[in-house]
DNA sequence: TTGAAAGCGCTACCAA
DNA sequence: TTGGTAGCGCTTTCAA
């Protein structure tokens, strides 16, 4: 069977393709008779007109291209999750390609899409280009008139649209729960060192034991890379051997898991004895046991807020200026922390 | 900035837009000299086609669109993985859609990208699409020469290729591992029990007991519908209560994770007398303590094998017969089983 | 109120 | 070896 056409319908209903184009785009220069005779047979024969012809004809295709370094991580499936809905609330389709962190693909997809296929990016940078700070295809992407917003990994020297969170902030807020909470010897442990988002997250570490007035003890700092997670528990070790621990913030799940996995290992009662927070609220911490206190990071309002800011740029007609939202993070209580008594 | 089309090669080198078109296509029709200088000039531009006029012209997109019931589901996010990967090896891209479950957001979608968007589909249906079992919507599609796809949830009424797990003989096998390992009173939990798999794996279960000389003990089964994740422990609970459970086969990771939390809480030792299998090897299993034993799908498998399918079928010109692939399950055992002697 | 024609960017057929 | 033209399906301007 082949699709119905604008062609067809005309020979059917003997009026010319203008007119049935006019009659289905309900324009009041045709009559109502016949404008209703040929709504009525599209109707029946279930017409739908050829996105790809009207993507050409328009020069916009309502559809929005998503590169995302990886997909198997929960944050960036609520991201995408939050994307795909408020697209489509607006009527565009979402094409996505997985950079898989490597600059080239990233760099390949973007040109590929360039060219007819959507009408504007959503991106979170790939590992290799943020490590190699080397963004020039975006600028190039933004000057075809091809708008870009950015999230979570954004490139501070490319001018567009953002949707970060302030992770410096986050874990400065954790620290200071934690200690709150009574604990003394707070670790760090990150096994992504090498990321902005872990880097960020160390400086709030800090941040956080000076402003409460505690010291930096390097024996409670474990951060590094490790690419596998079948290798944290002996990158943790050592900070379960220096004697003093009784809490840590790590950057992943998986890492705080690990922590938690030894601690219970070495008898220490969780949250009385050892607590945890952990970055980034996945599916982990819900399923853990004791289950894992988090800081969320709210994927799915950054995706939608993202998808937001860039049909915003794509329907109106005017130079908008630049705008970065910040989405404030949260901690989420579970059973891996000491719930804090609020003081009067 | 403006992109590039082939007129302005055309006007820029002198010939006409045929010319150029030919050139950059490397016909021998033209010369080796225009040829050369119209592929140099084109490189210097960076031109790269307009790749919704050759849809239009073609009526091929290159494109795929891919309905899935969520995205959150780390099983899904590996089919997808396995599609995306396949499709790009092959110069396509993906549309990618949630149905969240909803039979009209599948039946809308479907429709949508019918015309003109993609050149195919793949499928795995909607919860609501498989109660109702209204699946017209996938008729018509094929019958509009876009060929369908599906995987994991397939429809049988549906003459197209697909992609499945045989979840009945999984479950009988991970029953009879678990009897071979010692157990006696092996429970099987499901909170969705309205879903195909869950009944695949239940007769599975059946027949396993039945083929290991086992009774089918009621008081050991839960089968019924949960639909959030908080419920599961007091779902979970009378199976402890019986005094006779000593492993468990769950239809997902989550419920078995709440049976090794309540069983933990009694005091039993894990594995030793207490064992779980979950079905379908997600995040959860590796991360938790002790780390779950499950029945792998093989996702990334599944959706590259689909993805396959489908390419094969849209570029062959002759009518090819149905194909469905059955991708084995395997057993990965991690820390809730013990391991089975091999006996000679 | 209706229709013819041009054009979006490209390919392919046929003529020169 | 090169170029003109038609056409993919649609919208829009202008003429009838």
């Amino acid at each position: 069977m082949k699709k119905t056409t604008l062609k067809d319908i005309a020979k059917q209903c003997n009026v010319s393709i203008s007119t049935v184009s006019k009659a289905l785009n309900n324009s009041d220069e045709i009559s109502e008779e016949t404008r209703f005779k040929i709504q009525e047979y599209a109707r029946s024969v279930n017409y739908k007109p050829n996105l790809n012809a009207l993507s050409l004809k328009n020069s916009r295709t309502r559809t929005i291209g998503i590169l995302i370094p990886d997909m198997l991580n929960y944050f960036h499936a609520q991201v995408l999750k939050g994307i795909e809905k408020t697209a489509i609330e607006h009527n565009y389709k979402v094409i996505i390609c997985i950079t898989n962190d490597s600059f080239s693909k990233e760099k390949e997809t973007l040109e590929m899409l360039s060219n007819g296929s959507v009408d504007g990016f959503i991106v979170s940078l790939a590992e290799e280009t943020e490590l190699k700070q080397d963004v020039g295809h975006f600028s190039k992407t933004i000057d075809f008139n091809l708008p870009v917003v950015m999230f979570d990994r954004v490139a501070n020297e490319i001018m567009c649209d953002k949707v970060i969170t302030n992770n410096f902030e986050a874990a400065k807020i954790a620290v200071k729960q934690l200690v709150n909470s009574g604990c003394k010897s707070i670790a760090f442990a990150s096994a992504i060192s090498h990321l902005k988002v872990s880097q960020d997250l160390y400086r709030g570490y800090k941040e956080g034991l000076l402003e409460t007035g505690l010291i930096i003890n390097d024996a409670l700092i474990v951060n590094t890379r490790v690419d596998h997670y079948s290798g944290y528990e002996s990158m943790l070790q050592p900070l379960f051997e220096q004697g003093s621990i009784d809490a840590i913030l790590a950057t992943n799940e998986e890492v705080a898991l690990a922590a938690m996995k030894i601690a219970l290992r070495k008898g220490m009662k969780i949250p009385e004895n050892f607590s945890a927070i952990g970055f980034t609220n996945g599916v982990l911490a819900r399923h853990s046991n004791p289950r894992l206190s988090t800081i969320s990071q709210h994927g799915e309002i950054m995706g939608a807020t993202a998808t937001s800011l860039l049909i915003n740029r794509l329907e109106s007609d005017n130079e908008q200026p630049i705008k970065i939202k910040l989405i404030e993070t949260h901690i989420v209580e579970r059973d891996t922390t000491i719930p804090v008594k609020v003081s009067s």
